[in-house]
DNA sequence: TAAAGGTAAGTTTTT
DNA sequence: CTTACCTTTA
């Protein structure tokens, strides 16, 4: 044994226990990588930038070269910093390191998010920031419902200053890594009249008595530390031999200072840093993400190597030439040129639809034929933009009986009944956890209503207690009406009761005791909705997910830290989900519906960030297309319900960026060619729409069926009217859809022309065989 | 305390 | 058009 501590993770090393770094001929993790991909593997020392195109194998270089520091005995595991984006990508990461080097690896501790590796150092240092090593990280609904009390507090109308704004601008502060004395006075100005900053303060005072971390705070109070005791950066300096970062695009400026001071140029800091990263699929830029982080790595770390997989693994090359045709739109770049090889392969098929519903069939059929042609569900996705877009695809799906899942979708863990019973177990585990305390005090009811939890919490704030201990105090006054005094007795009974017993019993029994006990399970059980049952099931399943966890504060760690639970993923079924839920996934088929202005690119991105926000969409549309493996189906819809009222809609700019050689399209004639109308609005939409083909999927329709919505183009072409053409079909006052100017009413008929007050385009006169009831 | 009615808002969300 | 949330009312 080399190393002067124990490493549980000796026996991962097989059999030879002798210190021999030096490696003869190749290891076999080494075969079969190429040029680049070895080099990034074998490049350990110093600061490295890899930047990894979508399918160059960035995992298995990753994977590989954290096998390699660790089988040539460079480090421990528990010498490791390693940092990925999800827990996810964490759990496979592991996975993937113990297949090379044969065995399961324990002692990587250092291996997970930058949130679960903030709250391990936390949990060590706790009482640097203020907190006792047993606090509570709190999720977003908690972090609401605090801000809510707070400007309640403070008298803030909160219709004016939601506290969801407040919420966002603190986290952002948080990513920036400033606390409330460093933000800058003027920015704090736009909220609450100038109390933006005072209520941060606020906010943090308040944590810090609860005992509570929220997300943020797993991140900024770690950096503080770092930052304010100089042993405790020594410490992790001289531990992580090496760092590495995945998906480095998308870190913020908070987890971009850690790195600074942990592999920086200071004295102890080894600097041996791998970040692994793509510039082209940074797409969380909204959630505080820098990609300026990735573009000046070089600048921050002297003397960094610069890797470049270009060669791609996965998909076409028709595909991937459509993907860097698109994606050269934007500006700054760092700059790759993906290569592939084989056969062109799929042009893209374009396709102009009319509406979603239209969409979600043609999507569907597509994926029929495919399947007939023995194609796996399983093998294709369909990714939106915007989670309301799947409503139509899962409708079509279900009335076709076609199998399919959403990813991302809505969480286990967020779930009421989940909460409700975490909250619990949150309160026996930590009993400052006001925000636990005030989630269950009256669910079930038991009589301590608004008024009662507010007399509460006046004694609370008087003597400076939590809420829990305060009841049980208040319960031996005569503050409380008898009801509430009574049942607020009973409670604080079974919390102390619970809380003893939860030090000699499993915590599975323990949380079925507690809902029994409770009454939580009798409430369910009483309840007479239609959800019911289903909620009984979700707590069972709560109790069964407990069972893996070896306490219970371990069991609260993971739910705070992960907030999901594991799909199987055996069954055979089509994906449908988010583009961002995309990013790292691959199919051999992808639907890419919905590519029209203002929702792809999506309106208010560019609103809110201008060229940023339309570059971040750009790239969005490149991880989109990146995803797929053989072929990818774009479309658009000419209508979309927005809100409830029917809009028109433009072609995407994306779609027109996209390298004509390798896109087909169902809409020819007048659709690329660069002609002017394009970008108008008006003009440009007519012309698209100008098909033969189109025409006639047109006129099928509008003899076929009818439906409520959109409205149909009655154009004279295809509509054969047999109709007085002097007697018109509206009157003064009907509501009417127009094909480019939308929803109006009518103001005055004249023969067959109509004067229309549309909603958006003002008045127009307009032919009547051009509008319809709408 | 609970149901009913009114109003406002409405992307993405790995932690 | 929804949905969620808040206020009002029985």
């Amino acid at each position: 044994m080399t190393g002067h501590y124990e490493d549980p993770l000796d026996s991962a090393f097989g059999e030879d226990h002798e210190p021999a770094p030096v490696v003869q001929r190749d290891p076999p993790y080494l075969q079969g990588l190429n040029k680049e991909q070895r080099e990034a593997v074998e490049a350990t020392d110093g600061p490295v930038l890899v930047l990894a195109g979508a399918g160059t194998g960035k995992t298995r270089v990753l994977t590989t070269r954290l096998a390699h520091i660790l089988s040539s005995r460079k480090a421990w595991p528990s010498q490791l910093l390693c940092v990925t984006f999800t827990n996810k990508a964490a759990r496979e990461m592991k996975e993937r390191i113990g297949a090379l080097i044969g065995g399961v690896v324990e002692g990587m501790q250092w291996l997970g998010t930058f949130h679960s590796i903030g709250a391990r150092m936390l949990r060590h240092h706790a009482e640097l920031v203020g907190r006792k090593s047993n606090f509570t990280i709190i999720d977003t609904d908690d972090q609401l419902r605090l801000m809510k009390q707070l400007l309640e507090a403070e008298n803030i109308d909160e219709k004016r200053w939601p506290a969801r704004t407040l919420a966002s601008m603190i986290d952002g502060w948080k990513n920036r890594g400033l606390k409330p004395a460093d933000v800058p006075d003027g920015e704090a100005h736009g909220f609450a009249n100038g109390k933006g900053k005072k209520l941060y303060h606020l906010y943090q005072e308040r944590l810090k008595a609860l005992n509570a971390c929220d997300f943020g705070d797993l991140l900024l109070d770690v950096l503080s530390i770092l930052r304010e005791h100089p042993d405790v950066l020594a410490d992790y300096r001289e531990r992580f031999r090496y760092i590495l970062v995945d998906e480095y695009q998308d870190t913020n400026t908070v987890q971009y200072l850690w790195l600074k001071l942990l592999a920086g140029g200071g004295t102890g800091a080894r600097g041996n840093v791998c970040v692994v990263g793509d510039d082209d699929q940074s797409i969380y830029g909204w959630r505080g993400a820098e990609v300026e982080n990735i573009l000046r790595f070089e600048r921050d770390f002297p003397g960094a190597k610069v890797i470049r997989l270009e060669r791609n693994y996965r998909s076409t090359p028709a595909i991937l030439a459509a993907a860097s045709g698109l994606i050269a739109a934007n500006k700054g770049r760092l700059g790759k040129t993906l290569w592939t090889e084989g056969d062109t392969g799929e042009k893209l098929q374009v396709k102009g639809v009319w509406d979603a519903e239209e969409e979600a069939r043609n999507v569907a059929s597509e994926i029929e034929n495919l399947r007939r042609k023995g194609h796996p569900y399983s093998q294709m996705a369909i990714l939106v933009r915007a989670s309301f877009q799947m409503r139509e695809f899962e409708d079509r799906f279900v009335s076709l009986g076609l199998p399919y899942k959403v990813i991302g979708g809505p969480r286990f863990y967020e779930r009421a009944e989940i909460r409700d019973a975490m909250a619990y177990l949150r309160l026996v585990a930590q009993g400052d956890d006001d925000l636990a305390f005030e989630r269950i005090v009256n669910k079930p009811k038991r009589g301590i209503g608004d008024a009662s939890v507010q007399v509460l919490h006046q004694f609370a704030r008087m003597r400076q207690m939590p809420l829990l201990a305060a009841a049980r105090e208040i319960v031996e006054t005569d503050e409380l009406p008898p009801k509430a005094k009574k049942a607020l007795t009973e409670l604080t009974q079974s919390f102390y009761r619970w809380t003893e017993v939860s030090r000699q019993i499993p915590h599975t029994e323990l949380a079925e005791m507690i809902l029994d006990e409770s009454g939580y399970t009798d409430m369910l059980k009483a309840d007479k909705s239609a959800e019911a049952p289903g909620r009984l099931d979700n707590l069972k399943e709560l109790v069964r997910s407990m069972d893996g966890f070896e306490s219970l504060a371990a069991f609260l760690e993971h739910i705070a830290l992960v907030m999901d639970v594991e799909q199987n993923d055996s069954e055979d079924r089509i994906n449908l989900m988010t583009l961002h839920a995309a990013k790292g996934l691959e199919f051999d088929t992808v639907f890419l519906p919905g590519w029209e202005e203002g929702l792809f690119p999506s309106q208010r991105t560019m609103d809110e960030n201008g060229l940023a926000g339309l570059e971040e969409e750009r790239r969005l549309a490149y991880v989109g297309i990146t995803r797929a493996k053989k072929r990818a189906f774009l479309s658009f819809a000419a209508n979309r319900r927005v809100h409830g009222s029917w809009q028109s809609a433009l072609p995407s700019r994306f779609i027109s960026e996209l390298p004509e050689e390798h896109v087909e399209t169902a809409v020819d004639e007048g659709f690329y060619g660069g002609n002017a109308g394009f970008r108008d609005n008006l003009s440009g939409f007519a012309s698209t729409y100008d098909s033969p083909g189109w025409k006639r999927a047109q006129a099928n329709k509008a003899q076929g069926y009818t439906r409520a919505k959109p409205p149909l183009i009655e154009a004279q072409a295809w509509s054969v009217s047999t109709s007085d053409p002097t007697a018109s079909l509206y009157q003064r006052g009907d509501r009417v859809f127009h094909q480019k100017f939308g929803y109006g009413r009518v103001k005055a008929v004249e023969g067959n022309k109509l004067t229309v007050d549309f909603d958006k385009a003002g008045e127009k006169k307009v032919i009547d065989q051009f509008v319809s009831r709408g």
